[in-house]
DNA sequence: CGGTATCCTTCTTGATACTG
DNA sequence: CAGTATCAAGAAGGATACCG
């Protein structure tokens, strides 16, 4: 298929794997999609994504940072806020999620669930 | 985002949650490769992707199984054949998985990787 | 050749509670 | 408002060994 790489400690066996740890898991693509239309604070993406628990959230903000998938904007108010904001890598994304949903759109149709 | 549904005692929250059920994980999409262009054999199949045990192998192709992604064919010869084949549920998600490689790589570019 | 079983470790996720 | 910490359960994955 190709040669591995390793990348921040992990090694990877091809580029599906390397692209599933920037969009994959449970929570990555749904926070995506609640800021492709432009910049959204915290509270509003809790409120935007059912059932995600705060540590969810944290914790995967804080992995979309670090794979700069998005970016944080801290504003310095009474009381304080700080949106969150795609960067041109989550953005080149966009399109392969939505192929991604329709997929699974697909396979819902063929499971009988719509 | 959309309402949740119960399949197979799991619940999900959107489709894309139901299509990385059927390709999502290390193995899937590597095992579906390999087969698109015809049936493969057990055998070769372990042989054509690297680092893979077997137990992952049996355990994947069992729920590909299971979620009609692929058929299994055996054959009753000496010594016994077995070869494992794409359903057309699995063929549809060939585009995405092609555009979901195409993301991976222009991510490894961008991360200085190649 | 093509599986199958068992044990064990690591990663992911959920529940709960607390803070500047 | 927007986090952050801690504990624990469960799922995913690796190592190893054995079978028709």
């Amino acid at each position: 298929m190709m040669k591995e790489f390793l990348h921040d400690n992990r090694i990877f066996y091809n580029p599906i794997e390397f692209a599933m740890a920037h969009i994959g898991g449970t929570w990555k693509i749904p926070i995506i999609l609640c800021l492709r239309n432009g910049p959204v604070r915290y509270g509003d993406l809790k409120k935007s994504i059912p059932h995600i628990s705060d540590k969810m959230l944290f914790t995967q903000l804080r992995e979309l940072e670090e794979k700069q998938m998005v970016v944080k904007h801290t504003f310095s108010e009474k009381p304080p806020r700080v949106e969150y904001e795609l960067t041109p890598k989550a953005i080149k994304a966009l399109p392969l999620i939505d192929q991604f949903t329709a997929y699974g759109i697909s396979l819902m149709s063929d499971a009988g669930i719509i």
